[in-house]
DNA sequence: ATATATACATACATTCTTGTTTGTATATAA
DNA sequence: TTATATACAAACAAGAATGTATGTATATAT
């Protein structure tokens, strides 16, 4: 029972992306092997080398399967036209991000896999700048919305957009690492937006 | 030449460990095998089984050493009375564990093997209660400092301590993340200080 | 209809890594 | 002074994990 049609090999593949997954997220990247992968997609190694080069191949897939639409999106809900004051649309933006933390299966294991999960070393510490950089385009982004807030007479504090885009960066990436690490959800995930707001009003006029 | 005194087989027992901590950053906990470390220190596998029983047990001989003198610290500045006002005081404290980050190599070896260079399963998965009791406790000492402040009328904002103390520890979280992957120091390193002090400005009455 | 490339499964060889066991020289206790 | 425990080194055994090589049934192209 063997050479599939092109839809079952590619259905293959993505059996073996979620499987990694699950795996990735159970047992850590390093102490996953090929075999633990396979055999959770009820498939053998053979399978796993056609379709991947090596474990650091599937790794790859897995983060750019949930973090280059993320970037879009990201860029999206803090740059297009909106009808509401530019500090909602940041606590929106962070918001629809907890959202999807929530919401997607997927976007919240490959999370906590690149965060608890996977250490940033050879092959994987070139993620690290691309994380980096990352957060500069994010942080470009909130930036230009504290600029029209501050045009628009919103802010309450003497700080300068760029200061409070890198301090509401880190807030977030606190949260976030906080969101990951806190699993039963106690005490930071049952009260993630409750801290954003929190954030946002703090630099609200008035 | 064996059998060492007392004296020098606790100094061949440190310098395993520095050796674990140059190797775990290297290569990450899970890639760094005992042959490795001794090796690196110059003993045998035999030296390493006799101090420890395992790698495990050396991982966290590291961890004890940075970090339970750190909460210790944490705790002094933060609760000590003080002739500065409390939100300097928690500006302080930020900022002296920002210098003891620059200043103690193994402090900060050890801060950038937990947060990108170990995985969090198995073994090391209590590990991650123990941060979030950490935390709590740090946010707590924080609240603590902000309620102060209130009474003496130098918050300028409608928030509660509470909620200051947690906008505040996530973005002292997500800056010691950032700092930690920003390993050249353009990005985070460099401007460190003065995101503390721009984050507690924000809380500044006028 | 046949040839070929595809999509795997199976088998093999090699390298790591670990844990344990054994050996041993020498501080140290008695 | 002798016995014993200490602080390792060295050797051993066993299992994992990886990468590759080989086999093979069948879509698919020609």
């Amino acid at each position: 029972m063997v050479r599939k049609t092109k839809e079952d090999a590619e259905l293959t593949r993505k059996r073996i992306i979620n499987s990694a997954r699950a795996v990735f997220l159970a047992r850590g990247v390093s102490r996953s092997t090929l075999e633990h992968i396979a055999a959770h997609a009820e498939v053998t190694r053979g399978a796993v080398y056609w379709h991947f080069e090596n474990k650091t191949e599937i790794f790859h897939a897995i983060r750019d399967q949930v973090f280059l639409p993320l970037i879009d999106r990201m860029d999206d809900s803090l740059t297009l036209a909106s009808d509401v004051d530019p500090l909602t649309q940041i606590e929106n933006s962070l918001c629809v991000t907890i959202d999807d933390l929530n919401n997607n299966i997927e976007m919240r294991q490959t999370y906590e896999i690149m965060m608890i999960k996977c250490e940033y070393v050879d092959e994987f510490s070139l993620v690290l700048q691309q994380i980096l950089n990352n957060c500069s385009s994010i942080t470009g982004k909130i930036k230009l919305a504290y600029e029209r807030a501050e045009q628009q007479n919103l802010l309450s504090s003497k700080l300068t957009p760029l200061a409070l885009a890198l301090d509401t960066h880190l807030f977030f990436s606190g949260l976030l690492h906080m969101w990951v690490k806190d699993a039963d959800g106690t005490m930071f995930r049952h009260q993630a937006k409750d801290l954003i707001k929190s954030h946002i009003n703090l630099r609200r006029k008035q």
